[in-house]
DNA sequence: TTGAAAGCGCTAACAC
DNA sequence: GTGTTAGCGCTTTCAA
């Protein structure tokens, strides 16, 4: 059972390669007797398209590729990439499109990766879920006119497209809520400086606490990785400040967090409340269930998918930026139930 | 700055196509004047070879997909995929290939996706991590002679390649350890009874205790999801029954089970000992450092690949079969180290 | 509406 | 070692 060719199925229904072509791609175009003649072939030999070919004559590939540049572990120590990633798989399947991951481990894995997710032909555009505030890919998709959307703000604005949460109110949102329920010693375990999400999150922090006009104890500052273990660690150097309550920049840190507490002898939100950022499912499930600023994750996803497939049906394409918001998501760790 | 071919490298090099060719694809036969010469221009230019075109003529893609069906929210309700899905991909950058990722959260999308990923030219070969007994994908896969490594043992072993460990053992390592340490009413939290994993997790259990001459109580063995709120789920089930010890088939569920443990009031491992499977990151960090079998997620992904590739470059191919070992890894849930 | 024919950009025999 | 020449299987003008 060898492999068929267009060629062959119009042989077979007694019309022209054209012919099977559109009734593959625009059927409408096509008179319903032949039509019906070539697509009863098609079912009855169960052809399918050789897609390089298609990507080639057609210059379109219906493939997007996503690249989560990370040096680190935190691709996956952080489920936040999980619900992302399916977010956007979704998005793809919706509209038919398919998805190339390009993932690296280490630094020297990316020039080789960036080699193939950069070629050209097979991929029509490029999500990106980088989140360090100087990028090194910017200035090559630029160069080589590759379409892209960033999911969180890259560094340069004016030329690239993203979808993005404002990160700086939701974290506002958080602290002010704390501040609120009267918490004296408000720390918190900040991203990664090096990092757009990271910076704006703790941007979020500074601002409630002067909006109230509270002083910054740089001590009660610690910086996570968003990691589970970089939110212990942080939260093990926190409890000699004594905080009451803490804004941990994700949920995941978070958990770390709530740990490293317990492991103290503490308990949360008696001795220490705990506020996180993300809203994973896990947060509404653990132990308490953690207050936290609720971000459209997964929506994100879609939405980085769906901006991208419109630039590629509408070139040219001025940059698009979405910013969505958050939402305060009240549960226990807070304390706001029990006090 | 339009795209450039091979055709305009060449003759800017004063060469012909073929010798292009041949110093992207194997320079050794080429001489070093004139590799040079072309490797000069595809510096000057930044040249990247159209990979469709390239596909097309050479009938390899360079490109796997993977498959992760699964219908429920459990593609990333278990950290487990993520880990394999890391250790997939990063065998495929050690050799160059790409990946790509279909993953479906519905029984509708499925469909679709299955038309993508079976479609031909586009992909070199199959990744599949189905574990359900009945799998819709195998004659399809051998009807359109496609290639394909299944991640656990698929429903036809005769026809289909896979990677696997060792589950019955595995699960047994984990019951004895229990009956060594001398508790009496032990439980299981299993997986889905219509996977193998599911299965062979659950005959392992059933193993142990037979061996050592003990009835099998019904009323002490649930079935969950792999996840954590179906461990959540059947721990809270199985306290009435008042075990003094489980086996949970995945660490994600033993997490679940240890919070209803928790929520009753009772302590791990004090009043009821857990152990999981997996091994996950989480399961050392987590409170109390968890009990579990080892399993090689990551190898084992990056060896579906490997093996994937083998056969991509050695046909005919019969089936292969790799089955990894577990191992016992002891930490504080299961009371070893208290009792 | 349909068909003929010209590519899409590359690889791979084959000849030199 | 290098160039010539056919394709790979499809889409897409352009005529009919």
């Amino acid at each position: 059972m060898k492999k068929l060719t267009l060629e062959e199925v119009a042989k077979l229904a007694g019309v022209s390669r054209a012919t099977v072509s559109r009734v593959i791609n625009n059927p409408a175009s096509v008179s319903p007797d032949f039509r019906s003649r070539v697509q009863k072939v098609i079912d009855e030999t169960g052809y399918r398209p050789n897609l390089a070919a298609r990507t080639l004559a057609s210059r379109r590939s219906q493939t997007i590729g996503l690249i989560i540049p990370s040096v680190t572990q935190s691709v996956f120590g952080d489920p936040y990439f999980a619900v992302l990633i399916e977010g956007i798989s979704r998005a793809c399947n919706l509209h038919d499109f398919t998805l190339a991951l390009f993932l690296f481990h280490s630094e020297d894995e990316s020039h080789r990766v960036y080699e193939r997710a950069l070629s050209t032909g097979l991929l029509d555009g490029l999500i990106v879920a980088a989140d360090k505030i100087i990028d090194p890919l910017i200035p090559q998709l630029i160069a080589r006119q590759i379409l892209a959307v960033y999911v969180g703000r890259p560094p340069d604005v004016s030329q690239t497209s993203y979808v993005d949460v404002d990160n700086i109110s939701g974290s506002f949102l958080a602290v002010s809520h704390l501040l609120r329920l009267g918490y004296q010693r408000i720390a918190t375990i900040s991203g990664p400086q090096d990092s757009a999400v990271g910076i704006d999150r703790r941007a979020g922090y500074v601002k409630a606490l002067k909006q109230r006009g509270r002083e910054i104890d740089e001590s009660l500052v610690v910086e996570g990785d968003f990691c589970r273990d970089g939110g212990y660690t942080a939260m093990r150097q926190l409890l000699s400040q004594e905080p009451d309550a803490v804004f941990a920049a994700s949920d995941t840190m978070a958990f770390g967090a709530i740990q490293a507490i317990r492991e103290a002898g503490l308990k949360v939100p008696d001795d220490i409340a705990i506020v996180g950022f993300d809203d994973l499912p896990l947060a509404a499930q653990c132990d308490p269930p953690l207050t936290t600023i609720r971000q459209p994750v997964r929506r994100n996803g879609m939405l980085a998918v769906e901006t991208l497939i419109e630039m590629l049906e509408t070139a040219p394409h001025p940059p698009r930026h979405i910013v969505l918001p958050t939402e305060l998501i009240i549960r226990s760790s807070c304390g706001a139930l029990t006090r």
